[in-house]
DNA sequence: CCGTGATACTGGTCTATACCAGATAAGTGG
DNA sequence: CCACTTATCTGGTATAGACCAGTATCACGG
């Protein structure tokens, strides 16, 4: 990633030289992921504005994912982005570890339902076949990153609503249905968090995110997966190498 | 992309409201792209409310995707995104045509550069390998969507320097140097775009953006070129295929 | 007919203030 | 010592203005 500091001049808009002044003192100071900031009415009072003004600067700095907010608790330093390669069948508990940070799962759904129309135009599969819908929320240091809705082909995987999803989905495909998933399809773009899935992540309507959707098939082209997530955009940095 | 048409309760806070009649009314009525919305001083009255609290369901929807501003001109419903496969080597131009779009590419600067520690992390060159540097600009349907700056391996691509990059690079690699770009390593993270970008783009600090790397080498794996894009938020949509 | 300058209109920035609801810390009683 | 209440602090939402800096329009003068 680049460093890409930018500093505003002395003409700039009062609201871009307190970021750019957060910014510094970010940098420079105490950078340990998940401090808290002072809050937005110490820092209107410290730099000589108003409140309105003071959560402008934030609000960049939060769009520019170095600080995130905790609902009526404070704002606080992001920490390093999660290397994260959708291509690639790994352990999202692998590779947080990997990474150096403490990661957690848990599942919040598990239902029977049938595909609708906008999944079964995703996946090929007809509007009204069975699925099994999987809701998952994902943690990094004890603040959720993600949440997921994973449609299992349960005609291909009987019995799959019992198991344990809290551990990793691959594995589980791979250990009891002796399924590899070889074909993907990923889409990816950014938007915003609204509800459900912003309260799932405790955070406002409108926070950025970035949108994952992967469609996965097994050797012989038979639909097996669709997993669509929803990661806050400040969270992750997607990695992908093309051989 | 899942339809997601989040509509707020009668309890939920008016900027929620005034965001979901907005929407209702662009899928509803004139979905017309690039089509003008009211001005923010209207929308207040028409929703008796003031004009923050209109900026902030104006703010819900661009962050959405639904809606661009135009600095100083208005706002804009959003045309649908590009989509975009980064790991395919095929015309900017081409790709935007078959979606029905209309792309121009502006070369904004070329110029003989040496590699900063920064790229030569990315890259594997050393710290001051002569690199040149060009600097785009792109647009579709005359809007501004990315800029980028390319670092081409002047050493391997001798003479780069004075050809058109006005068109497509990934072409001119393959016609004049017969290099084929068959290694790739990409990254993508959300961000804000911050000057330079954001002036290139003309919008304003903090506009939500995407920023893709890509780092291409040829067959035998020498470095060629590091493409490093900036993307408005709401203008692409990246689809990855894995076989 | 074209250029040009005045003008109205747009979003961009900013002040000052108010009240609410959730999170937290402090205090209180068992 | 713990459980419960209370007070305080936090960001979230909202009002009502103000001025500035570009954009677009239109009437006017050449």
């Amino acid at each position: 990633m680049p460093e890409n500091i930018a500093t505003s001049e002395a003409g700039s808009p009062l609201y871009l030289r307190v970021r750019d002044q957060l910014a510094e003192q970010i940098e420079r100071g105490e950078v340990t992921a998940n401090i808290k900031l002072p809050s937005e009415r110490v820092l209107a009072e410290r730099f000589e504005t108003t409140r309105v003004t003071a959560r402008l600067a934030l609000a960049q700095l939060e769009a520019e994912g170095r600080i995130y907010r905790s609902n009526r608790r404070g704002w606080f330093v992001s920490p390093p982005r999660l290397i994260y390669n959708p291509t690639e069948d790994y352990s999202f508990s692998d590779n947080a570890v990997t990474q150096g940070r403490l990661p957690r799962t848990e599942t919040l759904e598990v239902r029977c339902t049938v595909a609708s129309a906008w999944l079964a135009g995703k996946t090929g599969l007809e509007t009204g076949d069975p699925v099994v819908l999987v809701r998952r929320r994902r943690y990094l240091d004890e603040r959720p990153v993600l949440v997921e809705n994973i449609y299992l082909n349960s005609r291909h995987l009987p019995g799959i609503k019992g198991f344990d999803f809290n551990r990793s989905l691959w594995k589980l495909l791979r250990d009891q249905y002796s399924v590899d998933l070889v074909q993907k399809k990923i889409e990816m773009f950014p938007t915003a968090l609204v509800d459900p899935q912003a309260s799932a992540l405790s955070v406002n309507a409108g926070t950025a995110g970035l949108c994952v959707n992967r469609c996965s098939r097994d050797a012989a082209g038979v639909f097996v997966e669709f997993d669509e997530e929803f990661w806050l955009h400040d969270t992750l940095s997607i990695q992908v190498n093309v051989a």
